[in-house]
DNA sequence: GTCTATAGAAAGATAGAC
DNA sequence: GTCTATCTTTCTATAGAC
């Protein structure tokens, strides 16, 4: 009979456990957080917490959903040409996690994590890896198409980008087995570098398991 | 008065023991597997386990050690020229990692996992990222001094490599904070498609805290 | 070197009072 | 909506027989 509009305590309630799942899982990772942990941050019992969240499942679920909404937000607040807009943001969010290190853990540690198939975040990291891939190629594909590429870059910085490329790519094949292809991609990074090396001077077979799927095609 | 020479049958069950436990851990990661799992692969109690590692950290360090000597033996075999074969060595682990699943995720789960200061495994992280990335630095300052770079790239390739470059500089950026410059390493390899956005843009206060280190002076 | 038995701590989740 | 109390399971590690 008395559904209030204002705002409830126990909306409040709820985002001050979300604010600290988020801490607590950014810090130590999802299985090695209690309830309790989380609990004692939002400063109440566990029990209370699951009146809210039925299970640590459900509690993930909805701090990963959370978080995806408030950097869509964010998006939508760009006002710049849309398909440059999807490089300036993806940066921006970039930036400001190096200022939050909390923050930025929690996809390193969660994403590797729900590479497993029975990770109750799988299907969220699939779907978001999709999302965010498609966008940056588009984007990323407009650039292209107005001029060609002249660069520098020094010898560290190629290094630490090709170690990044492997972890990186590494954790989307995990997700994603036939979307990637690990060698093709960082063999088209050397290439773009000068850096010519035949693919079966790395995988002598031609194993079609390892040459299939977008992203590697060879340059 | 007899230490025989001849390897003893503890030797081979410690290898038994370090396979199962390299299979578990990379299939589960380091905390979602119990040492009654490993035994159990190994075919013995969780208590025989115990009596060759005492504890649960020391055979994951023991692992790690023993993964890496491996990788390591193969890079020794190599006989092409020394500079490139880092390069054909590190795709070559890449592309093997390709047809056996629990190997590859044993990095990109443990690797995020170490992140944490007080993670057991943190400082074989740290040492192994410097060493690998200065060797794949070396190597390619090597090619890149013999011929300049033009190069052709599909956006769909550009869109991973940025997402992976994303995840894996973030990865390195959590296990040494001073010496990746995350936004300043995109930069650059969005500079080597001919796609130039300035610092500004992303970083509008020019802060040294996100400025400083090796691997993203700004192109 | 491997076992059974068990200690001791902590986890996720439920029952029911207030 | 939050609590205390408790159940059930699982964990790492130890004690001591063989």
């Amino acid at each position: 009979m008395s559904p209030a509009p204002e705002p409830r305590k126990g909306a409040r309630t709820r985002e001050r456990i979300l604010d600290a799942a988020l801490g607590a899982f950014s810090e130590q990772g999802f299985n090695a957080v209690s309830l309790r942990d989380i609990a004692a941050r939002a400063e109440l019992t566990h029990v209370g917490l699951l009146h809210h969240f039925p299970s640590k499942e459900d509690l993930l679920i909805h701090v990963l959903e959370r978080r995806d909404e408030l950097d869509l937000a964010e998006l939508r607040e760009q006002t710049d040409v849309l398909d440059r807009s999807v490089l300036v943001w993806a940066l921006r969010i970039v930036a400001r996690d190096t200022t939050t290190p909390g923050a930025a853990s929690l996809y390193a540690r969660l994403s590797s994590e729900a590479a497993d198939v029975d990770h109750p975040a799988h299907a969220h990291f699939v779907d978001r890896y999709q999302r965010l891939a498609g966008a940056l190629a588009t984007a990323i594909g407009t650039e292209i198409a107005e001029h060609g590429p002249p660069f520098p870059i020094t010898a560290e910085q190629a290094g630490r980008q090709f170690l990044a490329l492997m972890d990186g790519l590494q954790l989307q094949w995990l997700l994603e087995p036939d979307r990637v292809d690990m060698v093709g991609s960082l063999l088209g990074y050397l290439a773009s570098l000068g850096i010519v090396i035949d693919r079966e001077t790395i995988d002598p077979v031609g194993d079609p398991a390892t040459t299939a799927g977008a992203g590697g095609e060879r340059a």
